[in-house]
DNA sequence: TAGGTGACTTTTG
DNA sequence: GCAAAAGCCACCT
């Protein structure tokens, strides 16, 4: 087998699973939190893993713009779109509606 | 081992 | 205001 790997994509996990209904963030805030400063690819690679994660809302996390980048990733260029609305979040040409209102900030939220 | 890629962000022209 | 390039680190071939 091979060695363990850092938790790295764990941590991402658990903050993106911390994310509240109807609420989106953004892989720098995300990449902040954790320390990562410049690390936002980092948070996006690792939602690439979360794709095997049940529990992991990466249709929450979006890019500093509130565009669905990563909406591609989903199966269908909508799936996310669907699962966002699901959660109450309103998108428009695939960016959030009122991103600043829905955005959810750990550092803030959490209360660091 | 080395090179290339990537669900990003920020700064400069 | 828009467009392009650099920076960052981990994973894959």
């Amino acid at each position: 087998m091979k060695a363990e790997k850092p938790n790295y994509f764990d941590l991402v996990y658990q903050v993106v699973r911390e994310i509240p209904k109807g609420r989106v963030t953004s892989y720098g805030a995300i990449a902040n939190y954790l320390g990562l400063k410049s690390g936002a690819r980092m948070v996006g690679y690792a939602m690439n893993a979360a794709h095997a994660l049940p529990d992991v809302p990466a249709q929450r996390v979006v890019n500093r713009q509130g565009l669905l980048t990563g909406k591609h990733h989903f199966g269908s260029p909508t799936r996310m779109q669907e699962l966002l609305e699901g959660d109450g979040v309103q998108i428009e040409n695939d960016q959030v509606v009122n991103f600043e209102a829905v955005f959810w900030d750990p550092e803030k939220e959490l209360g660091f």
